[in-house]
DNA sequence: CTGAAAGCGCTTACAG
DNA sequence: CTGAAAGCGCTTACAG
């Protein structure tokens, strides 16, 4: 069934059957009328390459998860480690965020992983194969975003989340990023407020910005509230479980013990609890934990863990919306925007009395 | 930049370009290597849509995930309930798997999410618009499978996840089931070798095929195992926590308190947790808890949850792979898979003594 | 081994 | 208001 039967069918031209399809006005009501009921009789649906290659958009979003791992790590903390993405539910409510705004709008979505630095390809050939009217990146570190950058040129309709907007960059893409300054800050400040003054942080991946700003941020509050920062009480993690594991271990080895500390996300206080439990100590008691991303997990953990929530969600309905607006606009428009964080309490930090 | 051009550079015809791009054999090698060398330089990616329309396929596999909820319901114990998908952590390790399985046979992948009945044309229309090779429906219960059946006729290359084989639909797709029956089974089995006679059960949506199947299973456990059924040890649930809290409470106001109960899944453990917290209970002593599933959270849990794994991975790995063998194969391959299950161990399960 | 030509199914100026 | 025709970018018999 084809444009051309349907015509036949109803007894006009494949111009006239397009026309309605795609609501031309000046149809008179009747033809329009004979011509849907045609189509819908006769279950017709556009093909939809037909339709891309006289120029229409293909109404289809990208959405390509980074994951880039250079060195393994050991990962003895991880119960059935799968080690890709799926072990890891992190981005999960971006994709399904974003899978569901998009539909909304009537845009189908791509989904696809970049695991290492040889799978760049799938971001460049999803563009220029025309596969997808525009897209977004995330999970990458700004050297591999500025990779991707220049493979894919400047022609299309891009967005990236979580990272660094600079002068070079600011007009290529659209940029969603997290308050992880704010965030990471009144983290810090909540710890403060609880009376703590021993703080120690285990910090994420510093090579993304996430990493890093957390981490900066972290530093500014305690200088703010003059607090001296013990080079004991760092820890430097990259956002794996494991790396949590063993930052805690490493923190609870200071001659003289934090009274809090704060993990730059959920994923590594998981490893941290468990660091913690080994040696014997207990949460909020011994020491305060606060976490980062308000993972789903948090609420789970015992205690349930105190954490800042970023909303993955928000930003994922902020790229698919700018991401459309760009497209039916036909030119990119960049933009820079932040998607706020606030902090959760639950139960894994105790005020202390000094 | 298109075949013609790069035709023109290297002074061939598109004839030509399309076959060494399409590895063609019988052409000399140095006309291949100019052709390449061509296309590289000139960064040329050839049209999917124009491919498709004479015919090729799209390289492109369809998830559908269902999640149709027919009647609201409160949702009180649910914090931060966002009521969508991305509130359902369930079906993500099954979509992550999917592409990671699909993109490493060269195929992308569109995900697409059903949350009412209004929304099954997504389905039909990414398959009649040709935008897909072929694609797995999960999540859906047996009748709006059938009506989807119905609705995107016989002519497409489909798979189905955790749907009940009949005689009529057998030969409409490709099957993959999970092995329900035994892991319900050894769940309870598990609980009776540990010495317990009192058992109860929180089921799960018994339209669906797993929720039926592992209430049936229970039963038929008990029966072989001489152990009468309570009918005040039964709850009815749908899976989700709410209904797990619920059934919970229920369950333990019986006069006589079971000293185990099995969750039929690990969502509704959550809220069965609660429940027993509230109730001043503790796990495993006062009564021992399994769940099913095993999904992420279960070994996060206080205490961590026993529950039978039955790897939604593997079974998307195994949709993807047939889904290829068929469109490669250019037709529907029916064929019924059981993906395996066992029982993960943990600590909210405890040896009683009669 | 290779080119010219047809054709996939649509949309959109163009002309009326 | 509407049809005939061109053209999007590819692949594939067909003929040589």
């Amino acid at each position: 069934m084809n444009s051309k039967e349907i015509a036949k069918i109803v007894g006009v031209s494949r111009s006239t059957v397009s026309r309605v399809i795609n609501n031309y006005p000046d149809i008179p009501e009747a033809t329009r009328e004979k011509v849907l009921k045609a189509i819908r009789e006769n279950n017709y649906y556009p093909n939809s390459s037909a339709r891309r290659l006289v120029g229409m958009k293909s109404s289809t979003l990208g959405v390509f998860v980074v994951d880039i791992k250079d060195n393994e790590k050991p990962h003895h903390v991880i119960e059935n480690n799968e080690d890709l993405l799926y072990g890891n539910s992190y981005f999960s409510p971006f994709i399904n965020a974003f899978i569901d705004q998009a539909n909304k709008a009537q845009y189908y979505v791509l989904v696809s992983t970049v695991y290492s630095s040889d799978e760049l390809w799938k971001i460049k050939s999803s563009f220029c194969e025309k596969r997808i009217d525009g897209g977004v990146i995330i999970g990458s570190k700004d050297n591999e975003y500025e990779k991707i950058l220049e493979v894919i040129g400047k022609d299309f309709i891009i967005a990236a989340v979580d990272i660094n907007v600079t002068e070079e960059n600011k007009d290529k893409a659209i940029y969603i990023n997290l308050n992880n300054y704010k965030g990471a800050f009144e983290a810090t400040k909540y710890l403060i407020d609880l009376g703590h003054r021993d703080i120690g942080i285990i910090t994420g991946d510093i090579t993304k910005l996430s990493g890093s700003v957390r981490f900066e941020s972290f530093k500014q509050a305690l200088l703010e509230n003059g607090i001296q920062l013990n080079e004991d009480y760092i820890a430097y993690g990259d956002f794996t479980e494991y790396s949590g594991y063993i930052g805690m271990k490493k923190i609870l080895k200071s001659s003289r013990r934090p009274t809090a500390v704060f993990v730059c996300n959920d994923t590594m206080a998981i490893g941290a609890y468990k660091a913690i439990g080994e040696m014997g100590l207990s949460i909020p008691d011994d020491i305060s934990v606060i976490g980062f991303d308000n993972s789903q997990i948090s609420q789970y953990m015992y205690p349930p863990l105190t954490s800042v929530n970023v909303s993955l969600p928000e930003a994922a309905k902020l790229s698919a919306d700018l991401l459309i607006k760009s497209i039916e606009k036909k030119e990119l428009v960049p933009e820079v925007k932040i998607v706020d964080t606030t902090i959760v309490e639950r139960a894994s930090c105790k005020r202390i009395d000094n």
